[in-house]
DNA sequence: TTTAAACACGAC
DNA sequence: TCGTGTTTAAAT
């Protein structure tokens, strides 16, 4: 008989520790096994962490397992990195282990289905390596088969080819025997790629993982992972959990976007995962973007991270040029309306010769807000606290963050007057003054109004880049990764709407976002026009975005980050307490921070701020207050501890307040 | 006296 | 969390 540590399925703070079991099977770490568990000795599904321990309970209420699932089990290595994540986020082995464990049930004997028999795969023409691309090749390469664990930022701009890159460096580590895994921002994105790698390493190597895929798909994916079956792992974020033995390459595309932190617990930040798993198996790390977000490079500067640059693009297309409309010259001039001067000439330019325009506005609806012009009142959503967007089609102020819908009363509640106005702008108000601009054009919009499905969406693009559609008016949607040959002209209505999102990162996003909208002109060889369009034009991330001085920029942006000690010189950790009782959660918080002040762990505590009310939380009956910490670096890991700690003390009385740490969140709260 | 619902407790 | 055993309240 020899004794294991197991962690039981069961989803609460309070069994979520080791729990000692006998047994005569041979069962190793990474196991999953079934136990007998409390009084009724009810059968539990159970994660064996530890093999061959030595009991440190009384040996006499320990059981023995009553069954070892041969089929399905985890690694060692899988095991080490819950624990890792345990500690890093202040979460349950539970939660950790849920990530890697497979859900759903294997197919019925015989019935596995073909995953990908619909998908041809695009055939390839290996393209002949620029002298950039060879160069970061061999850096890679090198580390490779010397197996050492390194980390490499490659800085490529668009179409500079780093896909091209990624193929070649998985073909070295499938190679060297070891196993791959491609990363991209969106679960949309997974079809190109997929489609790309397939053409190139054969289907029955790939396997694709992300949160859209079927029970069942997803079990039988997870299956052909573990079983070494499939070496090649393509997925959105939840990928890097893959099931993969021997891993040689993890890589991020589109580095800097926010959807690989996960806003769900556990509330992981996929490069770190991907890190302590490489670590383990000295493999490397790639993150890609034509915009690294201001972390990782810095990380770079620091030698944490290997820099490539990708200079050159394919066929040498020149960037487009960007210019910056300073609107407040447009209304000193008498021009109220959305379009400059510049945007509306440049545009009958465009559209006389053939091309198309994309107009682009981060902001759906018709109006902003709507207010009362005699007491200044904005009408509010009563459950989010969030001014109301008029939506004209809907003839509805509808608030964005719980949708609902209200109907726009003709005297202001408050004052009774009937001055009720719609102020700010939204892609409903830019198409409709579009179409009155250009009446006989063909103008189409692309946001989460018009287009609630996929479908909608690729119907709306698909007629665009056939060429049916003259002007395409867009939020985010318009600005991701799509191809068109034809656009001449770019337009940014205002780059003040992401730039006065309150938030440290505003600044970054704004860049981001400039650039890649940027990017979507001039495709098709001849040079693009983008104009920018800004009540602050000479804001530092649209004149470096203007120069595509991604340099100029990071410098500027670092010296702020540093001054207000802000990321990477600092983790913002946020720790949020909802409960039925609101006094009840205001409290909690506030005795979470005075214990932390207790600790004495760094400082007197003037980087812990007081509870504020999360205006964020949608949660039914109930409220949720949170307290941020501006953490020092290198405290991190002591400032989880002990938030994690006072968590346990919670448990131990009767609170019926529950506690979530987010490390550098990127939501708003 | 019977039956249901509320509550409290501990898990190897 | 989740089943079990115990207490308390309502129904016959």
């Amino acid at each position: 008989m020899k004794y294991i540590n197991v962690v039981i399925d069961n989803n609460s703070r309070h069994t979520d520790t080791y729990y000692t079991y006998g047994t005569s099977l041979d069962v190793k770490k990474g196991d999953i096994v079934k136990v007998p568990f409390n009084r009724g000795n009810k059968l539990k599904s159970a994660y064996v962490f530890q093999d061959d321990v030595v009991p440190e309970c009384d040996p006499a209420i320990i059981k023995e397992i009553e069954s070892l699932d041969g089929n399905i089990s985890l690694t060692s290595e899988i095991m080490d990195t819950c624990i890792w994540m345990k500690r890093r986020y202040g979460i349950k082995y539970l939660d950790a282990v849920k990530c890697f464990a497979p859900n759903g049930k294997p197919a019925k004997e015989g019935k596995e289905k073909e995953p990908y028999k619909d998908v041809a795969g695009e055939p390839q023409i290996i393209k002949q390596l620029t002298d950039e691309q060879a160069m970061a090749l061999a850096q890679i390469r090198q580390a490779v088969q010397e197996g050492r664990q390194e980390n490499f930022l490659i800085h490529g701009v668009t179409s500079s080819g780093k896909t091209e890159v990624y193929m070649q460096t998985i073909a070295e580590v499938i190679a060297a025997g070891k196993t791959a895994i491609m990363l991209v921002p969106e679960i949309a994105l997974t079809k190109q790629i997929t489609d790309r790698f397939i053409a190139r390493f054969g289907k029955e190597n790939i396997a694709v993982l992300h949160s859209k895929l079927t029970k069942r798909e997803r079990f039988d994916e997870w299956m052909r992972i573990r079983k070494g079956q499939a070496k090649i792992v393509i997925g959105a974020r939840l990928g890097v959990f893959a099931p993969l033995d021997n891993i040689g390459v993890i890589i991020l595309d589109e580095e800097h976007e926010a959807t690989y932190k996960s806003d769900m617990t556990p509330k992981y930040d996929t490069v770190d995962i991907a890190l302590k798993r490489l670590m383990y198996f000295d493999g490397i790390l790639i993150l890609g973007s034509a915009t690294p977000s201001v972390v990782s490079y810095q990380r770079a500067r620091e030698g944490i991270y290997h820099l490539i640059e990708l200079k050159q693009r394919y066929n040498n297309t020149p960037l487009p040029k960007v210019e910056l409309v300073d609107m407040r010259e447009e209304l000193k001039a008498g021009n109220r309306t959305i379009f400059s001067d510049r945007l509306y000439r440049k545009s009958v330019e465009a559209l006389e010769k053939g091309k198309q325009i994309i107009l682009f506005l981060n902001r759906r609806g018709y109006s902003t807000f709507i207010s009362c012009r005699e007491c200044g009142e904005v009408l509010q959503c009563p459950q989010c606290g969030i001014s109301l967007t008029y939506h004209k089609r809907e003839n509805a102020g509808i608030c964005h963050y719980c949708g609902r819908k209200f109907r726009v009363p003709d005297s202001c509640p408050t004052c009774g007057s009937h001055y009720i106005k719609y102020f700010g702008t939204g892609t409903e108000k830019v198409e409709e003054f579009t179409r009155e601009l250009f009446p006989d054009k063909n103008i189409e919009r692309l946001d989460l109004d018009t287009a609630k499905n996929n479908r909608e969406i690729n119907r709306i693009i698909g007629n665009f880049s056939k060429g049916r559609t003259d002007i395409l008016i867009g939020t985010q949607l318009v600005a991701k990764g799509l191809d068109f040959k034809n656009v001449g002209l770019v337009g940014v209505v205002s780059a003040d709407v992401s730039l006065n999102v309150p938030d440290y990162r505003s600044t970054e996003r704004t860049f981001q976002l400039v650039t890649q909208v940027a990017g979507r002109a001039g495709r098709g060889g001849e040079e693009g026009l983008v104009i920018v369009q800004s009540y602050t034009p000479d804001n530092f991330a649209l004149t470096t975005a203007a120069e595509h001085d991604y340099k100029k920029f990071f410098d500027m942006e670092i010296k702020i980050r540093e001054f207000m000690d802000y990321p990477p010189f600092s983790d913002l950790i946020l720790v949020e307490f909802t409960s039925e009782d609101e006094t009840e959660a205001i409290e909690t918080a506030e005795k979470c921070k005075e214990y932390l002040i207790r600790c004495k762990i760094e400082g007197k505590g003037e980087n812990i701020f007081a509870p504020k009310l999360s205006t964020n939380f949608k949660g039914k009956e109930s409220f949720r207050y949170y307290i941020l910490i501006k953490c020092p670096k290198g405290f991190r890991n002591k400032y989880i501890y002990y938030i994690d700690t006072f968590g346990e003390m919670l448990t131990g009385q009767k609170c019926r307040c529950s506690m979530i740490i987010d490390v550098n969140p990127y939501s708003t709260f």
